[in-house]
RNA sequence: CGGGGCGUAGCUCAGUUUGGCUAGAGCGCUUGGUUUGGGACCAAGAGGUCGGUGGUUCGAAUCCACUCGCCCCGACCA
């Protein structure tokens, strides 16, 4: 491609809004621009970059044995109700009413459709396994979109559903998946790390996620430094503390009075104690948002006609109760891996006080009605308290010498004591300290067992005749944020720095001055040539000042220059370099583009799998 | 959703506190010239419903109300 002819706008100031690397040279380099926000467009050079991976994708998911088809993005809601997923996605789901009065959702994802052929199409054992997938375009409303491409409203996405009939079938069909991850992350000459998620129900190794360090990830990745471990903090689990003694015998539970002092360093300062004696408790509840937002819904499209659906109500209502010690933070999916009911929200403080009988601040796990509550669950670090102080749910009272086991129960028909805590600084897994790092998750893979195809009808008939649920799988991979990821990696003060399988062009041939009769026919034959070769190729024929077509060959980030100068051409020479690397190397004009292609191999040897 | 901030030329921003001449700068763009190996220089020029609506006023980018959009922080509270 010629320079001129493209639509590359690069720019030199940072736009205001851009925080992170990636983003800032995202629009420097002209790849993308917003449209709104988490909306972006992708201009030549990024949509380059992205049919790149979106190839690389393809090519290790058809290697799998994956089959590519394409779902709606608009799907019918009904599907949604089928699952009760409509309610766990709440507001992140784009829901919109057609003019007939048939809702329909913006697929997040696409359990549900993938499912739902699964459901038709797929009757028998001998039909297993099938793995299909697709790369479309997802939607999410985020709650707040941001870093660019990395949290968007609308984004692509790689997914994969896999369709098994046995537990040993469904574990190769994820392995093939998790190898394939492993060759795409790699040929795109990302380092990744694969760290266990968490899993759904099935248990066990049942996720694994494949993130990127980096500073400006989202997440994070917790492991230890003999690399016996690594999690996402979701999962991270975490050493039981061992068990309190104190040689004197605590003196029974007794109210003391904390006027208007409700949080824990207020509570803390009040009383001198520390956050790790103190014992919160957190009131959780199935979404009354999301119910709010259903019901709302469910007015508009009876409006329109009242025979439509209406979703099953049985999620609401339900309440749970956390017991955390006052130093740690409640890890909701571990909670919800406990709970394993309808998705939780922490309550609101109307809840909070219908159900405690206090004000905000002044909950707390002795003598509760369990009659009132669907679940108490405990942290080990509470049961492991010799003693403690909590909220006594009465308004401006808290209650001290308060012992676990004696002042309120561990275990019972709806009391459980499990491990409900984000990892920190401190604790161990296997007795192995752990650390704590920053990444960019790109890809995850989960064992879904029965959850959809059980709510869909995705049966088949096994060999002697019963009727069976598939075994799923789901796999995705973030398109965008391999990208992104990509430049977070590599880049410097100058631009990006391409790994060259998703590098827009691998070459850019620079002519130094544009006036010079012999700089030009030179610039263009060895672009002719590299053209012939197969190499994708641009030439800067831009009629430019050397300088500015050095920046911007720097800033979109070509793997390799060849720079046609005055000087060099009379010796017969022309320079190549990698933006890699700070030195270039004369060439003699006729040898160079075989020099290229050599330094492209080389380079595309560094990626192979 | 709560808190904070921003919205003026294609981009980055000044001007708003304390209302007052024709609304400014740099970059970018157009034209001419000199330049030409790391984002050149000189000259001329084009480009603005000051986010929108309503109000106050002799007079509004500036004050008031409402509204839209964008960004940041928070949403962990016991």
């Amino acid at each position: 491609m010629r320079y001129s002819q493209m639509l590359i706008p690069t720019v030199k100031e940072v736009p205001a809004e851009a925080e992170i690397t990636s983003h800032k040279l995202m629009i420097r380099a002209g790849l993308i621009r917003k449209v709104a926000s988490g909306t972006y467009t992708y201009l030549p050079l990024g949509w380059r970059t992205l049919k790149k991976i979106i190839n690389i994708v393809r090519e290790e998911m058809d290697r799998a044995g994956a089959q590519e088809i394409i779902v709606p993005c608009l799907q019918p809601l009904d599907l949604w109700y089928q699952t009760g997923r409509s309610v766990d996605y709440g507001e992140t789901m784009f829901r919109l009413i057609d003019r007939h009065g048939r809702g329909n959702v913006l697929g997040p994802t696409a359990e549900e459709v993938f499912t739902f052929h699964a459901a038709a199409e797929l009757n028998s054992y001998k039909q297993l396994p099938v793995n299909l997938y697709q790369i479309t375009p997802k939607f999410r409303d985020e709650f707040r979109p941001r870093f660019g491409v990395l949290r968007s409203r609308e984004f692509i996405m790689k997914d994969a559903y896999s369709f098994d009939a046995t537990p040993e079938s469904l574990h190769k069909s994820y392995m093939a998946m998790y190898d394939a991850y492993c060759r795409v992350f790699k040929r795109c000459g990302l380092e990744y790390v694969i760290v266990e998620a968490e899993s759904g129900e099935m248990g066990g190794t049942g996720s694994h996620q494949f993130t990127i360090p980096c500073e400006s990830g989202e997440d994070t990745i917790v492991y230890t430094a003999d690399s016996s471990y690594a999690a996402n903090l979701e999962k991270a689990a975490v050493d039981p503390l061992p068990k309190e003694v104190v040689p004197v015998e605590i003196p029974p539970a007794q109210d003391v009075y904390t006027p208007n002092v409700g949080s824990i360093e207020a509570v803390c300062a009040f009383l001198k104690t520390k956050p790790q004696d103190m014992i919160k408790t957190l009131v959780l509840s199935t979404p009354n948002i999301a119910v709010e937002i259903e019901q709302g819904f469910v007015k508009e499209l009876a409006k329109h006609d009242g025979r439509r659906t209406i979703p099953s109500q049985d999620w609401a209502g339900k309440y749970v109760l956390a017991v955390l010690r006052g130093d740690h933070e409640l890890n909701m999916e571990k909670l919800m891996g406990v709970w394993g009911g309808w998705h939780l929200d922490l309550a609101d403080p109307d809840t909070i006080e219908r159900m405690t009988n206090a004000k905000v601040g002044f909950a707390g796990p002795v003598g509760v009605d369990l009659a009132c509550w669907d679940l108490i669950v405990i942290d080990h670090a509470v049961a492991a308290m010799a003693v403690g102080v909590t909220g006594a749910n009465k308004t401006d009272y808290h209650k001290k010498n308060v012992v676990p086991g004696r002042d309120f129960p561990l275990k019972g028909n709806k009391v459980k004591v499990a491990d409900i805590r984000l990892a920190q600084p401190g604790d161990t897994h296997n007795g192995v300290p752990v650390l704590f790092k920053k990444g960019i998750e790109v890809g995850q893979v989960f064992k879904l067992g029965t959850k959809y195809s059980k709510k869909l009808g995705a049966n088949f008939k096994d060999e002697n005749g019963g009727l069976q649920p598939c075994l799923m799988g789901c796999y995705g991979i973030g398109i965008n944020r391999i990208m992104a990821s990509a430049i977070e990696l590599y880049n410097d003060e100058n631009g990006i720095i391409w790994p060259i399988a998703i590098a827009p062009f691998e070459a850019i041939v620079t002519p130094v001055n544009q006036d010079d009769a012999d700089v030009v026919r030179v610039s263009q034959e060895i672009y002719g040539k590299l053209m012939e070769a197969g190499v994708e190729v641009l030439l800067d024929d831009r009629d430019l000042r050397g300088g500015i077509k050095f920046k911007d060959a720097d800033l979109i980030g070509i793997p390799i220059r060849i720079t046609v100068g005055k000087k060099s051409v009379v010796e017969g020479n022309v320079e190549v370099k990698l933006r890699a690397e700070p030195q270039s190397q004369k060439v003699p004009i006729g040898e160079a583009p075989q020099k290229v292609a050599e330094l492209i191999n080389s380079l595309k040897e560094r990626l192979k799998v």
